[in-house]
This record gives structure tokens, C-alpha cells and sequence, in this order.
DNA sequence: GATGAATGAGTATTCATTCAT
DNA sequence: CATGAATGAATACTCATTCAT
């Protein structure tokens, strides 16, 4: 009735609709999306299935709002350059962040590539990854192009497939490689890459 | 008056069999094997219901199969040099062998990607496709390690993220890069990787 | 072509048709009528699916034909008095050949019991039955009135009590009581029951 | 705006979960419990199908609950003598109580030897049916031993297979023998059997 | 006579979603 | 805000029956 309980009730709100998304990301990541019902999900939370759709239109819109939750995630953790120059040392900064980025949110960026192999579902979200990566791969392109490589396009390709696999192994098999010296040996890569010897 | 002969039994069920089998590839790698029904493949592959059935034990039996085939396809594809010893020429001609393979039966890698990121489905299959990558990478490890490499864990390691990102490219983005373009920067950047300065 | 070969393919005919029979009524027996398919039916019986149509209309005819075949063999089994006056031996003698019937259609009898719990199925059937079993029960019931009961219709009500429930342990847990031991049971138990006195 | 209370919610289910069972029960005794559909139960019962498997996990565990309950109310109903000894008048009690028992729940006794009859669907109901039983078959004995049987295994026989065929009888021809006169020739006829003259 | 591929209606079961309370 | 009973359309799968050969 007062202001104070007013907000109260907006902050159980917001508790629940974050814990029913962080169930539902476990399990549409484990699982995938169509194998993880609306059931199982209210059951692990600890809910009633009706009350998920007090908080969300439908399943399909428990997804966007992880997706939507997960872009905004990344983005704001990037600090990214935004004069589009980057130094060495910001390069390598930029390569392990992405990687602590990726290892808290792992079960997010399992979801996120098992999206990307299905479009059918994931149609509506393309345009939003796109418009973020966007200026991340430019980013890329300008400090590969600045550090003299003769071929930027072809370099930032390559660039973005070694980490893209490296990503892909520390998301389907973490523990597979020590994280460390992997990052090590990634950075490492990339300028043997990108040196113009 | 008389039956069908023997060989004309079986040339129908293997016909229809593949029929199948195609129609559920493309369904699988494009939706996902959950969001396919049984009812789709049969429309799409203008058969009844039914008669998938009287070919299949189940849809899990359809993507076993079609699995089953993929693995035999890419292993009988694949010219190994069984001694282990890669001259830089075989080496290059591995590399280029793979991305022909998986051009020429994109959907299917697109489903074990898919299949890769939801375990539960496929728990089953990933022995099978350890034991048959198993070989594949001990070759690469040789080569790399033949090469003068100092470090040949690591370097495997990051080899194999390299291809591994860019065949994910090439299956999610066909035709994003020029495949000979990419083709030829991989190569080359793989050798910049294992150069020992 | 010739009278003989012409013989020979009726000849052929009813050995499949009651080959077909034979397992039908093993499966039906065993494990339900509805719960046997035609597909159990030809395999077990070594042909094909469509081959059982050749001989039979549908399933419900095999059940059909079956039932009237049984009907058949009991009816030309029982070698009845037809005048109605059974002397006391012949008494027993009727008794012990029911139980040498059925022990030589125990399967039969089992359907026989299912069929008669699930009127649905076997609607058609039950006039038949009453029919053949009309002069059996006649019979009982002229000898137990000629043999002194004072209330012929009870008496005559608890004989077949005892003779069916009889005949059911025997179809149901055939091995339980030595055969020869409970025939002499129920021979003994017979006459002490209509015994005047 | 508050949710039915635990108690609404209880009684409902409670309410529901009758009204299936009692429908099921109906079809499965007329009809077997293989020809019967959920489809039939659910039109019958006036639910859609759906709802039938918020209350029971298949369609073989409404058949397990209608055992189960049956098996119960019969137990509880009989008020055996646990010391073993019978009066006469007690004996006579009994037989009249299960013929009340039965006629009280005519549709779950049709059933029950239908799936007497029919081994592969009650198989694991065997068990505890043959527990419920053996005190009453031992009590039985006792009576018949105590009541000065010179042969009381085979007496025991003949009484059960009496009061079986009786009870078949009664299942399946409800009305042809009246109720009240078939019991005390059943009666009459269990002491003519036992008495020791 | 004989085969088995093919069909279509049916079966048990699941599940996203609605709604009275 | 919260519950879970209820629905109906969809799903995987079965099976009696037909039919071209």
C-alpha cells in the first residue's frame, strides 16, 4: 500500500523473473530449447507452471529475454575502444576478457551456438547479434589493419575462426584445456598471425 | 501374379530408406531433431506416416542411422596416412580434404554441430565420433610435432580451434568467405602457426 | 491343371488355413485377442502379412472360425445320449471325457473363458454356444432328476458351479492339482451332491 | 485472487481420480482392458484426454489403481478370523459375505478374471493378489480339516473350484440364478461335501 | 498362391497455454 | 501474486487392411 511495499513487490517480481530465466537457461542449455518443457522448467524453480506466464507471454519469450538479458550482458561488460584504436596490450586485454566473459556465463553461450545452428528458432535474434558483433569484429579489422598486416580481411577471418573454435572447445568441453594457458597460447596465436614479418 | 522379386524388395526399401533418411538430414540440421516431427518428414518426403515405420524403429533410429552414415562417409573419405608421417604437401592436402567433405554434406555438419551441444541426444554417438576423430588428431599431432614445433600439445590445440572456427563458418555462414579464399588462409595460417620462428 | 493338382491346392489351402488358425488361436489365447496383431499372427506362423488375407476376411474371422472349429470339436467329441437317460456310469464317463477335452484344447478353452468375460467381442458368438450347450445341460439335469434329486434345478445349478470352477483351475493353473486326482474328486463330489440322502 | 485452498485442491483431485477410475472400471470390465481407449474413459467420464494423465502416469496405472483399490475393499470387508477357527455359523457367514462382496462390485470381479485370464497384462498383479488370498484359502483348509475332513487338501479343492464356478456364474449371469437361493444352495452343498458321514 | 510396401485411422502420451479461484 | 486443474492440438508410434506385382 505505501511506497515502500510498492517497491518491495517490484523487487519479488524481479527476483522471480530472474530466477525463472536462470532456470530456464540451465535447462533450455542442457537440454536445448524444444527438449526443456514449461513444466520442468516451473518445477525446478519451485513455482507453479501458471505463474511462469504471469511473468513471461510465452516460452518462446522466456528465450528472447535470456537472449536479450545475455547481449546486454556482453556488451556492457566490453569496454570497448570506442575511437576503434586499440593498443597490443588492449588487444590482449580485450582476447582474456572474452574469455572470462564466456566462462561466467557458460551455460549462456552454450544456449547462444545451439541457436545459431537453429535458425527456425532463433530467426528474430539474428539481427540483434549482428548488430552487436558488429562493432566488435570492426574493432578487430581496424587493430589487425593498424598493426600492418597485408591482408586485413583475410587476417580478421582467420582471427575470428581461432578464437571462434577456441570458444566453441572451452564451451563444450571446459576442463578439456587448462584455461590459462590456453588464453596464453590463443594470444600468442593471434599476434604470429598478424605479425607482418 | 508372382511377387515382387527379391532385388526388386529390396531396391524399393533401399530407395525409400535413403528417401528417409535425406528428407530427415535436411529437417534435422535446419530445425533441430526435436523441433522435426515424424509428420514433417513424411510430408515432405511424400510418404505416409506410417511407412517411415515399416524402414525405422523410431526417430531416434533415423538420426542413429544418419549419424552411422556420416561417420562411415567422412572416415571412408578421408585418406589417411596410417604411418602417421604427413609431408607438408599431405598436410595441405588433409586440410582441403576436410573442407571439400563437409562442403559436400553441409546439412549433415550442421546437425553434428547441433547434436555436439545436446549431449542427452546424442550421448550415445560421442564414443563413436571420439573413436573416429581419435586417429585424425594423433596424425595432426605427429605432423605438428615432425614440424619442430615446441610446444606440439599446445599448438594441436590451437591447429584444431583453427579449424574448428572455421568450419563452424563455413557450416553456419557457407558462402559468407569464398571457400578458396578461406581455403588458402587457413593453410597458410596454420603454418605460420607451427613455424618455429 | 489336372483333377489331382487341383486337389493338391485345396489340399494346400486347408493345411495353411489351418496353420494360420493354429497360431492365431495360440497368440489370441495367450495374450488377448486385441492384444495379438496380424503381424505377430504371420510371423509366427512363417508367412506373410497380405497371405493371411487370402484366407480370411479379417481378424475378427479368424476369431470367428476358431470358435466354430471348437464348437465343431467339442460337439463331435462328446459322444451324448441322446435319448437323455444316462446310466451312472455313463455319468462318469461324460465327466472325465469334458476333462479329456479340455486338456486337449486348453488354449482353446482358455479364449473360450476371455471370450465369454467380454461380451463385446464375442457377441455374435454367445447364441452358438447356448445353442451346443443347451442338450449338454439337458442331459445333466435328466440325470440328476432321474437319479432321485429332490430340487433337480438347484442340484443341477451347483454341478455345473462346481464343474465350471473345475474347469477353470484347470485352464488357468493347469498342473496345480494332479488331473487323475481331481477328476476322481469331482466324480465323488458329483454323486455326493445329488446323492438322496 | 487467492488460490484454491490445499483442501479445494485435495478434493478435486480426489473427486476426479474417482470419477476416472469408476468409468474406467466400467469399460474395462465390459469391453477388456486392451479394447478399451483413454479416448472412450475420458468421453465417457466427460474430460478430455489430457486430463486423464494428470491423475494417472498411463493407461496401465488407472488399470494398477482399480487393483489396487479393489484388493483393498475386499480386504477390508472380509472379517476373517485370524485365530484360524471357524464356526459353522461363522463359515456360513463367510460364504454369504462374499457373495455380498462380489455383487457390490460385480464390474471390478468381471475384470478381475478377465485378467486372470490374460497373464501378460496382470502379471505383476499376480503376486499380490495370491497374498491376499492365501488366508483365505487357509482358513478355509482349517475349517475343512476341523470339520472332520478325512481328505481336507482335496476337499479344499473341490470347495474352491464349488465356489469359484459359483462366482463365474454370478459374474457373467447376474440374474440367472437367484441370488438368494443359489447361496444357500451353495451353502448346503459346501456341507454336504465336507460332512464326514 | 504369395509377398511386403503402403496407407490412414487410431492409440497412448505430452505440453504450451488458459482460467477459476 | 499464485495455484494447479483443465484443455486441445500435437507427438511418436501401431496396426488392420489394401494392392501392385
Amino acid at each position: 500500500m505505501s511506497p515502500r511495499s510498492a517497491k518491495q513487490f517490484k523487487d519479488i517480481r524481479k527476483q522471480k523473473k530472474e530466477l525463472i530465466m536462470e532456470t530456464a537457461l540451465e535447462l533450455f542449455a542442457e537440454n536445448g530449447f524444444h527438449a526443456t518443457s514449461i513444466s520442468q522448467i516451473a518445477k525446478k524453480a519451485g513455482i507453479s507452471k501458471g505463474l511462469t506466464y504471469n511473468y513471461f507471454e510465452s516460452k518462446v519469450d522466456i528465450l528472447k529475454e535470456i537472449i536479450q538479458e545475455g547481449i546486454d550482458t556482453v556488451y556492457s561488460n566490453f569496454d570497448l575502444n570506442h575511437d576503434g584504436i586499440l593498443s597490443e596490450e588492449e588487444f590482449v586485454h580485450f582476447i582474456r576478457q572474452s574469455f572470462r566473459i564466456m566462462s561466467e556465463n557458460l551455460r549462456y553461450w552454450k544456449l547462444y551456438y545451439s541457436l545459431m545452428l537453429q535458425p527456425k528458432v532463433a530467426e528474430s535474434f539474428n539481427e540483434d547479434y549482428q548488430d552487436k558483433a558488429k562493432p566488435i569484429l570492426d574493432m578487430l579489422y581496424q587493430f589487425i589493419a593498424n598493426y600492418g598486416s597485408k591482408d586485413p580481411e583475410g587476417d580478421t577471418m582467420v582471427i575470428s575462426a581461432l578464437l571462434e573454435g577456441a570458444y566453441l572447445f572451452f564451451v563444450t568441453a571446459p576442463g578439456l584445456f587448462p584455461a590459462e594457458a590456453m588464453e596464453d597460447k590463443i594470444v600468442e596465436a593471434c599476434f604470429k598471425l598478424i605479425r607482418n614479418k
